[in-house]
DNA sequence: CGTCCGCTTGAATAGTTTCAATTGAAGTGG
DNA sequence: CCACTTCAATTGAAACTATTCAAGCGGACG
């Protein structure tokens, strides 16, 4: 654990739409508390468990899931660059839901406890962390969508589709593919579907040439002939990383 | 539209936990707007329309909803006295979803323009604010498992189990009953399976006295009972009405 | 070289949807 | 006051989608 250059943190995003005070920027610096860099498969945050810390992602790709009774895993999204993670343990006292990093990774660090400190001091900065709620909120609700009321064509589709729409936002596109570093159960049990099934599902759309995953790289030719595939609205609202 | 006396409001039940302050009251008082009373079937607020107001309900039970390209219907939750509509519209522009009153309804309205004051001067109310969307997101949470993961049964009896509770913890439960003004439509929609297939499953609780779903009245006569045989965890942490 | 893991395949099964039609209660207009 | 419409709940049967089970394949790794 080392602490870096605030250059270098995502909270940084934020001066593209307005600049930071000299205040500000000394406040960021005392409100992020270290790095954390970890390995493939490692769980970052346990559902039931509380937390004192938050984090927001530097670098790499993770997955949050939450464990049924039966042992079942439902994953309730991918998580990316500048996402971040644990602020319902920070807020609620506990995690509903698990977070395990995909690839290696890097995490900024923040201490739960200064969370206050910023509500009480940057109204800015809390309003945002709000607004990046109602987005998460805004995204499980498309989500809950997709697994209540579309067959598995339009559930691969639209997965394909907002991961591949999200990893090209933050910049980890290279010559039209994207990183896709999970595994086909880890997408089966995102949508609801079974493993075969999905896998099935996957060969179709690769034999339709509308979705190219393979070797862990993803690519989509047509992002207009797999959304009408899929009924997806292309021109719905994307996530952006804000802190 | 008229004022109320702020003991009507939801907004006290903080003091339950925290006296307000002369100046907070005051506040308060400020930031409400008035009243808004709506007959069943109206839609209040429409997704991907703006709104420059926010509400909270006082009296009545609703639905929220998100229409699909081809016309479905996914209902996000079901709205109880307490919840807070609109913070969406109010943070990014616009709603992701539609929300519409079943029966009855009477909100409190609030100018969206106010919410910034809030988040400049009252710290604490702010911070609740955000808690109360962690608390949203950590419910769609648990619904997309839901969605995902179980089976038709599974799902029926935990939805009944999720709303039973809900309804008796805002004082709605009398007899042992609960009020269940929503139609067999909702639930199918709610939890992604056919009307058809929701009907008989529904039967098949109602005959072995699990759950008794009648004449828009909902009792439960063995909680404990439901929740094995929908594999539900009683347990876990209950939704409380904080706005 | 053997084991593990992820991906793939086929066949049988089960759960859910779709279609089509009926009932009863409640509301509407002549 | 009675036909007529409407809407929610219900039923049965047929069709289909997705799951489950079971097995094979190839690459990575010790």
């Amino acid at each position: 654990m080392y602490k870096v250059s605030c250059a270098e943190c995502p909270l940084r995003k934020y001066e593209i739409f307005e600049p930071f005070t000299a205040e500000e920027i000394a406040f960021m610096h005392s409100f992020k508390a270290g790095e954390l860099v970890v390995e493939p498969g490692t769980t970052v945050m346990m559902e039931g468990m509380p937390s004192p810390q938050l984090y927001t992602i530097l670098e790499g790709l993770g997955v949050r899931y939450r464990t049924l009774e039966d042992g079942e895993r439902q994953v309730i999204n991918f998580a990316l660059p500048g996402d971040l993670i644990g602020l319902q343990a920070a807020l609620m006292g506990e995690m509903s839901h698990s977070f395990e990093a995909t690839t290696d990774m890097r995490l900024c660090v923040f201490n739960k406890n200064d969370l206050w400190r910023l509500f009480q001091h940057h109204p800015q900065r809390s309003y945002d962390l709000t607004w990046l709620s109602a987005v998460e909120e805004h995204f499980l609700g498309e989500a809950l969508s997709t697994l209540g009321r579309r067959s598995a064509v339009e559930r691969v589709g639209w997965a394909l589709l907002r991961v591949h729409a999200r990893l090209r936002a933050v910049g980890l596109e290279s010559n039209g593919a994207v990183p896709m570093p999970w595994r086909q159960r880890d997408l089966a049990d995102a949508l609801g579907l079974s493993l075969v099934h999905t896998n099935k599902t996957l060969q179709k759309l690769r034999a339709d040439n509308l979705a190219q995953w393979v070797d862990g790289m993803l690519s989509i030719p047509d992002p207009f002939a797999l959304a009408q595939v899929a009924s997806v609205d292309l021109e719905a609202p994307q996530r952006r990383p804000l802190i």
